[in-house]
DNA sequence: CACCTTTAGGACCTGTTTTGTCTTTTATAT
DNA sequence: ATATAAAAGACAAAACAGGTCCTAAAGGTG
């Protein structure tokens, strides 16, 4: 239960990737894929998602390439993690899209709302710069 | 990200009926699943393997069906997830198959392992007898 | 014993999601 | 102009989710 995708984990990887970069440097998808293990083309997608969302900023051709949209310590692992998966939710009835209307009736609601923020709050603690340190 | 499945969902469910029971009542595969609103044959399967796991007794033939395996408030809801959802891994690498060397390396690690802790720990305080209340 | 009831087990099926690849286009620097 | 890089979109294999269906086996009952 509650698996990350390789996606997020491809994410991960070359978000903490950039934040190693010397300030300014651009990395070139080429070079972060091979560096982090990951398929070259699925990281491009996940990247050209994350500059429009602005985690990362992309420049085309000679001399472009990839850099974070902002310093790695304003970028929190939440954040990335729910770029890429969706926002977290443990449980169906908690996206609030009124599919549940147990909210009032049952006892297990209160329980995934828990786990929810716990998660939540322990991602958001997490900044990619510490992860890259 | 962490989405309990159907399956998960449907199981507790029926747990939950089961527990409303008064003791020692059997209930049919076929009146659970009306009353919680889940696929009988699908249900069945479930409460197949509960059985081999003990979660539930099951008894064949006329005034046959299923009732809980022991107290409704010694099975932790974390029982009941892990049972069909498998352990509770928010990454991969947290299998301990030795998919991942990057125990020590690997600054993101300790984080996973903190949201599995805080995760597992949230379901098992929760027991089916207070789910049933 | 014959028969009915109820769970057990296995095969199968369909739609969606994951995990990518490939090709073409667009922007930019030289 | 030309080379370089990312952007965009179409496509596809494989795994998973979410079931269905059929037969077998076990347990009561007359």
């Amino acid at each position: 239960m509650m698996e990350l995708t390789r996606k997020g984990e491809y994410a991960i990887r070359g978000m903490i990737y950039l934040a190693r970069q010397a300030p300014g440097k651009m990395a070139l998808i080429s070079e972060i894929a091979e560096a982090t293990e990951v398929p070259q083309t699925f990281l491009a997608k996940i990247f050209q998602n994350f500059a429009k969302l602005g985690l990362v900023n992309s420049y085309r051709g000679t001399g472009g390439g990839f850099m974070l949209g902002r310093a790695a310590s304003r970028i929190t692992l939440r954040e990335v993690v729910e770029a890429v998966e969706g926002p977290i939710i443990p449980n169906r009835c908690l996206m609030g899209n009124g599919a549940c209307d147990f909210d009032r009736q049952c006892n297990v609601h209160p329980v995934w709302r828990r786990v929810q923020s716990q998660v939540v709050q322990i991602l958001e603690s997490v900044t990619i710069e510490e992860l890259a340190r």
